[in-house]
DNA sequence: GCCAACGTTGGC
DNA sequence: GCCAACGTTGGC
């Protein structure tokens, strides 16, 4: 199957690029979104390439690109009473909520704004600039994702 | 810190 | 099944 392209949202004080680049590699947990879930679960398959992007962030960027390195399986911090995102309705032998693990790739000579994105005549398809999006996990498309990692390189 | 947009919950 | 109340997300 051809190679898919995501975005994935993360507050930088929860998780940022940089602790990426020190783990190389992370699980992507923590998601409490049906439809995220869904993504994680069905779509996202080993090699597909993801944009790593800070919310809640200065600036909001784009910020560095990613692999998925391990398909959707379950959540496990979902199970555990002590984790920030526990959920209690979760149960192990019938998980609510799945993740997958990336890897970094590269982070971003220069993060890519939201207000950059939000001006590119090429860009205000992708869900990210769309009013009220709150997805933290969504597809985007090979020429978006081309276009930004070009942006990143200006 | 504010607040709009959205998702979820729960009473009916 | 409807919808108001509530909690969360996330840009500004």
């Amino acid at each position: 199957m051809a190679k898919k392209y995501w975005l994935v949202k993360s507050e930088p004080n929860a998780y940022s690029i940089d602790d990426l680049v020190k783990d190389k590699r992370t699980h992507w947990d923590g998601v409490r979104n049906y439809q995220a879930r869904n993504f994680m679960r069905d779509d996202m398959k080993k090699g597909d390439l993801v944009l790593f992007y800070h919310s809640n962030a200065e600036p909001t960027a784009v910020v560095g690109v990613c692999e998925v390195v391990k398909e959707g399986y379950p959540d496990f911090t979902a199970f555990d009473p002590e984790a920030k995102h526990f959920d209690p309705k979760s149960k192990e032998d019938n998980p609510t909520w799945m993740m997958v693990d990336i890897k970094l790739i590269k982070k971003f000579k220069r993060p890519v704004t939201l207000k950059e994105i939000k001006e590119h005549s090429k860009l205000q398809n992708m869900r990210l600039v769309q009013r009220g999006n709150r997805l933290s996990v969504m597809p985007i498309e090979k020429k978006e994702f081309d276009l930004i990692l070009k942006l990143s390189e200006k």
